[in-house]
DNA sequence: TGGATACTGATTGTATACATCTTTGGTCGC
DNA sequence: GCGACCAAAGATGTATACAATCAGTATCCA
């Protein structure tokens, strides 16, 4: 009963989805759970018709699933299901740099992937990292990733690249944070951005082959990090998004 | 104003879905034009809310376009978006079918799509196929793409798939209704299910490589026949997602 | 005592009224 | 004559009231 009265700026719509959104991945809404609309108008603060269309989106987001006699409930994923949502990424993730390569760019494209690529050399250099250092990671990774989306110079791909990265769990560093603990993290992290550094240079050659290759392989990292993360079993609070797999943290 | 009390059976947000849908790709609704959710009323004949409902869903489907200012428009695609999409479904239909060879299928899982095949067999075996076979034959085929999606096991990309063949001239058969007057048809047809019998060998044999390899060269027969009905010109009438496309067809 | 049916409560789907914002047309000023 | 500003009309975003459907429970009958 915080900001009730959030800032104006924002519909009503976009703020329901968010206060939702953080319920489901904190687990405040357990999957399998049906979601009852008047509650979520008390919890959110806003009224029903914003919360329908914020459940709406939420479902097309993944998050949320239809119950047929009508009503939504929390997704549940099993540990598969969020591996080959990985693999499904990488693939997409694939494509878009092989077009980048088969329709070639110009220096000036590739620019600010490249000066991207510097500033997380500079974080990712001290060999303790910081957490500080792991969160600005994420967000430039972030950042090159969409980059690399956007190189493709195709609507169509880079819309579905966002659709599938938009699962927190199939997210480009959706796991980074969570082993920014463990010792091999940073030089996972090295790897990633040897990829990085491989796949532009592979645009750049028009290899198209090698650059769909490399980000598949880019992608399996990932998939690398989240065995990491529950192998070991720390920082699992730094990933929120594990509340919606089922069976797999018991 | 005749179907204004269809059957009650399905909600009326569905209804204002498809009504609109068909509104969109009749071109009816021109691509860029603004859609008035008012008119949109006057039009289907149900209320605000189901046809809000509806706009929101035909967004995340990819025919409309979030206009910043509020509201949405029709969308237009350029040759290329839908080349692309193409090539996008390709991708991902290989991801499944290399799913399904690397981890395994049942004869039993097999039976339907090798019932589905032979029943394509029947309808492209007279040599002057009728306007009803070829009818009959988008709708196995997208009955054997549908099965060969679910065959991958992996509701994440099955979902993908659906979303990506959600725009009508990205769907499997999208262009094969366009060419059923021309003499090369047949051939194509023929073409086309000799990759569905591969697919289902190498997926047989445990072959993901080449499972993938044939399901991305498949969807390329799409590309091929929508180049064909574009030059021919002919029963471009039968192609309702044409009048979204802009600059192709001028 | 078990099962089926009817009833009641709650929840979702729909319609409409209201407020705010955008857009468009016209007029005034430069 | 052109541009900018203002006003009005229409559009969308939001809230709420109503209707219909679904789930759960209790009771009645076999």
């Amino acid at each position: 009963m915080a900001e009730r009265e959030a800032d104006r700026s924002v519909s009503q719509t976009v703020r329901a989805q968010l206060a939702l959104r953080d319920l489901i991945l904190s687990g405040s809404l357990r999957p399998g759970e049906r979601i009852s609309e008047l509650q979520a108008v008390e919890t959110t603060g806003v009224s029903r018709t914003p919360v329908r269309m914020a459940l709406v989106r939420l479902e097309e987001e993944g998050l949320l699933e239809a119950i047929p006699s009508g009503g939504f409930m929390v997704k549940a994923f099993s540990e598969r299901d969020i591996l080959d949502s990985i693999e499904l990424r990488g693939t997409l993730e694939g494509l878009a740099a092989r077009f980048a390569a088969e329709r070639g760019v110009s220096p000036r494209d590739l620019e600010p992937l490249k000066e991207c690529l510097n500033e997380i050399d500079v974080l990712i250099s001290p060999d303790p990292m910081s957490v500080e250092a792991f969160s600005a990671y994420v967000a430039l990774n972030g950042r090159f990733h969409a980059l690399l989306a956007e190189l493709s110079r195709s609507a169509p791909v880079a819309r579905q690249i966002d659709r599938a990265s938009a699962l927190p769990f199939a997210s480009p560093s959706g796991f980074v944070m969570a082993q920014s603990a463990l010792p091999e993290a940073r030089q996972i992290l090295l790897i990633a951005q040897d990829h990085h550094r491989i796949v532009l240079d592979a645009i750049e050659n028009r290899e198209g082959g090698r650059a769909e290759a490399i980000m598949r392989e880019h992608a399996r990292l990932a998939a690398r990090n989240l065995r990491l993360a529950l192998r070991n079993r720390t920082r699992l609070d730094l990933l929120p998004a594990l509340a919606l797999i089922r069976s797999a943290v018991d």
